[in-house]
DNA sequence: TCACATTTAATTGTTCGCAATTGAATGTAC
DNA sequence: GTACATTCAATTGCGAACAATTAAATGTGA
């Protein structure tokens, strides 16, 4: 008895990974909405806040290497956390080229509000730890695979 | 021995599985965007079509269902659609609140052109047929476990 | 040294994604 | 059958995301 055509069309929604991961993108910012709503930070500007928070007062291209986005995302939005007191950006004067991004005290400060964030996110997908991790590393080796298929 | 104190720091963007699906959406976004290029198709006008190619002449909030978008989104990109000859919208008779998108034949001729995108996908993930389907069944899993929780 | 390439951010323009609001059509209660 | 609520798409405004270009600073080779 043959399974369902359904099963294995290649151009059927319902069989794309590549949608199940874009729809998922989108199921956790609307989780992360309000949470973030509270520290006044957008997902994106979270992920920055993420990085900084493990070492600030670095170049623009390090963020940008990290999260993988270019300076045509990150420039309005490092301004836009400027504008919130909660980095400060100086062009270096090693390199003129290169802007430093450093937190200011409110930066540091917000990494605190921020710990609670992750145990709520971690409730709302109701999975165990364990299984979340084994998740993660396949999704990043899928990510890395074909990031460097980008390259060729 | 304990284990490195960075590999449980909850705030570590490493650790972070919303990054890796974020991230993972973008790496696909880049792979997909030479192919949809010669379709003339953004990624997300991309999904709508695979919608329609599904069945079409449906109301704008049907496809919002299937896709996780609203009208702020998909107004304007079917509008673009509509500019490419691809859609047609059309007011329903019926139920003049709603917005029927039928394709055109140009519409339905692209499905064929769009046939080869799907195993050039297969081949940059690296990645065998049965590892994807899993790894897709769980990230659906999630992303539905996750949406569950936004309607409370 | 001087021409040339490379690096780095910023800028411009287009397309998503969503919250909030609007307005018209439809459904429901009394 | 008239208020009232609900549904549906469109609109507005803001924040990403990225391609392409620009401009300034730096590095390199002859």
């Amino acid at each position: 008895m043959p399974r369902k055509l359904s099963a294995v069309d290649p151009l059927r929604l319902d069989n794309q990974i590549c949608f199940a991961v874009y729809s998922a993108t989108h199921a956790f910012n609307r989780v992360y909405k309000p949470l973030l709503d509270r520290l006044g930070l957008t997902y994106p500007q979270y992920l920055v806040m993420l990085v900084l928070w493990e070492r600030d007062d670095v170049p623009v291209k390090d963020i940008g290497e990290k999260l993988f986005l270019d300076s045509g995302t990150l420039t309005p939005l490092l301004k836009r956390l400027e504008a919130a007191h909660l980095v400060k950006r100086t062009r270096s004067s090693e390199d003129e080229r290169q802007v430093l991004i450093a937190l200011t005290p409110q930066g540091h400060a917000l990494k605190e509000k921020a710990r609670s964030v992750p145990q709520s996110i971690l409730a709302a997908s109701d999975c165990s730890v364990p299984e979340l991790v084994a998740m993660k590393d396949e999704i990043v080796a899928l990510r890395d695979r074909l990031n460097a298929v980008i390259g060729e």
